[in-house]
Formats: C-alpha cells, structure tokens, sequence
DNA sequence: CATTAATTTGCGGGGTACGCAACTTTTCTC
DNA sequence: GAGAAAAGTTGCGTACCCCGCAAATTAATG
C-alpha cells in the first residue's frame, strides 16, 4: 500500500521523486528568471518533458512547486534535532538544529536578492509560502514533542515552540531579503533564536529601561 | 488622492466600507452553510446585490474574502496596545491588547467548531487564512516598535516579537479548532502568551528536568 | 511472461481573475 | 447648483487554471 520507507527504492518511487524535483526545480527557475506572472504551468510542464496534465498531478499550482524547496527542509531539521546529544536544554537543542538545518544549504546567494525579494512577496506565491512553513512547523512540533516526552500537557507548548522557531526563521529571512544591509542570515537567525528562548528581552535597549 | 483617515468619511467611502463588509460576511456565510468549494464568486456578488466583476475589484478571490474579518483585527489591536499604560512591561502591554482585542469579538461559538474546521483546514484557504495573519502581523510590529522606541535596532525585535504574538494566536486558536476538549480560547491565548514572554520554561514539565 | 498496480496523458468542463471601455454616481469647483 | 472631474461599477472578452474521467503506457510481482 503506502511505500516502505526503509526498503531500498524502486525505480517507481525514484522515478516520482526525480520528477517532482525537476518540476519545482524548473518552477524556481523559470520564476526567477521571468517573473512569477510569466510563467504557465504549460512552461514549467515543457521544461521537464511532462504534459502539462501531470504537472497538476504533483503540484495544485505553480506556486506551489515554487515554494517545495522550503518544504523539503523538513527531513533535515527531524533529523538534525534527533541528533542533539540529551545533555542538551531543549532551546539549545532546537537551536542548534535549526541552524544547522539551514545551514547546510549554505548561506543564499546574495546576487538574487532582488529576484527572490519581487518573487516571494508576490502575493500570490506568499500564500504558499506560508504553507510551506507551516508544514515545516508541523514536523518539528512532532519532533519537539518526541524529544520534550510526548505527554499531553507538552502538545500544545510543543507546538508553541514550533511556531516561535519558524517565526524566527521567517523573520530572518524576510530581513536577509528588505534590509539592504542586513548581517548574513545564518547570523540573523542564530541571534533571532537566542532573543525568542528569552522572551526577547533586548527590546526597549539592553538597559532595561 | 489616498483618502485622508481623519476625514469625516464621504458617502463615497462609507459605501465602499460596507460593500467590502456586506462582500466577506456573505462570503464567510455561504462557506460556512454550503462548503468552500461549493460556492462560486457568483454567489457571493449574487448575495450582495453586485456583479461578479465588482467583487473581483474588492478581492481578489473568494477565500481572501473569507478570511478578510481576521484583518479586520488590526484596528482593534493597534488601538489596544496604544491604550496600554506606559508604566507596563513591554510583554504586559503586549499581551493584554491582544488578549483585548481578541475578547472583544467574545470568545467564538462552539457550536460552529465543526464547520470552522472543515473551512479553515481547506488548503485553498489556508493560505489566505496566513496571509491574513501575516498582515496583522505587519501592524503589530510597526505597533509594537512604535511603543518600545522606533531605534533601528529595536525593528528586527519588534517583528520577531510580532510574529511570535501571532504564533501563539494561531496556535490558541488552532488548538480550539482541533483539541475536542480544549479550554476556551482566550484562556489557552492568555496562557500561551505567557509562555511565549518566559521562554516557554515549562515544556518537559513544571519540575525542571 | 502475464497479471496486476501505478502513472501519464488528452479531453472537456466549470471557474477564476483581470484588462479594457463604456456607463453611473459622488465630489469638487466656481 | 450646474457642469467638470474623479472614482466606482459593470459587461465583455480573454487567457489561464484545476481537476475528474477514461484510455494508454509503464513498472512491479510471482
């Protein structure tokens, strides 16, 4: 029925996975190069040697294949947040996997900045975007949970912490793309966490007012 | 040219105002009664006395026309957290504007959870439904920077501070959508916020582990 | 191999979103 | 107030999207 995680990956599966790469590889692509606007689901299909037809059958829309990347990210953080050694806090823990997770694909290409900007807030890909996150947010709240002890006191805390995690992903890369002259976003990221586990107590200046 | 906020109103833009309203209510009615999917623009311009192509002029699809009300709330916030005294805590004021203006529109019926479910966990809304916080959002960061000092310094605070308010907004409500037997929502926000200002210090249970 | 199960694809239909160009209504100005 | 100007509404036409369905193609299985 549902494929076997473990077994070693027909060429079916591989095939499926291969293909829904390409589309929202071909997606970004073509997004960024001509503009959100300009680009038919018809295009990115012809870009993959794929009928149109099949396209929708991966993705329910254009942006959506555009915004996967974010989704896949997923796995990586499960994984980078199982990997913590316990000693850890869980705020140390979280963080830590966090920035790792994104980190791992390199701090983005500041060349593109003006393309990513006009494509991610166009407002029909934002949407999606959002979803994206909050898929992610969806997993790492079960992680969280699975590392913090499962009992149903924690589930809503859990998810909690999820949301204020990829709050502070979003928040630092939507400042990486406005503030001209931002610091890197691994750096914004890193410090957004450490302000979010302490209620962000730097606000209002460093001498408490 | 843009119309001036402390003006009178015109008739002009009173009319608009209640044709926008009169547009989402309807929207938000019939989705509820007949399913999203089941209903068409037509509907909605049709329940409103207005064509088609005028609705499109004031949304730009029918699920942003749903999910308008929660923008709505930006007011209300801003307003909230103007009114607090200068005396409170930065989180202080923060959370009781927002736990103000949330309780304001009463804490919501339970008897439609069912209904509020299937809607807002519709994909096609979903997005919009984020969309919507997202510009909330907005507004209570400029809001929040506003109070706490608009220092260059503080901005990147004052989003992230924003959006983890959202977070636990969304995450209140998300838990009254879907936990059966949760407690009311403006209890679980009141109590989420204040995990949010501490750090969430109690996840792994009261006793510190 | 021959079955069986999963994928791809074309077709067709119901909708959506928006530019454009009349046409109305409110507002402005004298 | 009357006429000009500005803003809003509407119908039409177009391009595009999303998905159900059924036939054709391609992998998996014994």
């Amino acid at each position: 029925m549902s494929p076997d995680p473990a077994a070693p990956l027909g060429l079916r599966e591989r095939k499926k996975r291969a293909a829904r790469r390409a589309m929202s590889e071909a997606a970004l692509k073509l997004a960024m190069e001509k503009g959100v606007e300009q680009v038919r689901v018809e295009d990115i299909a012809t870009a993959v040697g794929v009928s149109p037809r099949t396209f929708n059958n991966y993705f329910s829309s254009k942006e959506e294949a555009i915004c996967s990347f974010i989704v896949e990210r997923q796995e990586l953080l499960r994984e980078a947040l199982r990997e913590r050694p316990v000693e850890e806090t869980l705020w140390e823990a979280v963080g830590t996997a966090t920035v790792e997770a994104y980190g791992s694909l390199g701090e983005p290409n500041r060349g593109s900045v003006e393309l990513a900007r006009s494509l991610l807030l166009h407002p029909s890909v934002q949407g999606e975007f959002l979803k994206a996150h909050a898929k992610v947010e969806q997993v790492l709240a079960d992680a969280i949970l699975e590392r913090a002890g499962a009992g149903p006191e924690n589930a809503l805390n859990a998810r909690l912490m999820a949301a204020i995690v990829e709050s502070a992903v979003k928040t630092a890369f939507f400042s990486w793309l406005i503030d001209e002259g931002s610091r890197p976003f691994l750096e914004t990221l890193d410090v957004l966490l450490h302000e979010a586990a302490a209620g962000i107590p730097s606000l209002t200046g460093p001498d408490q007012k």
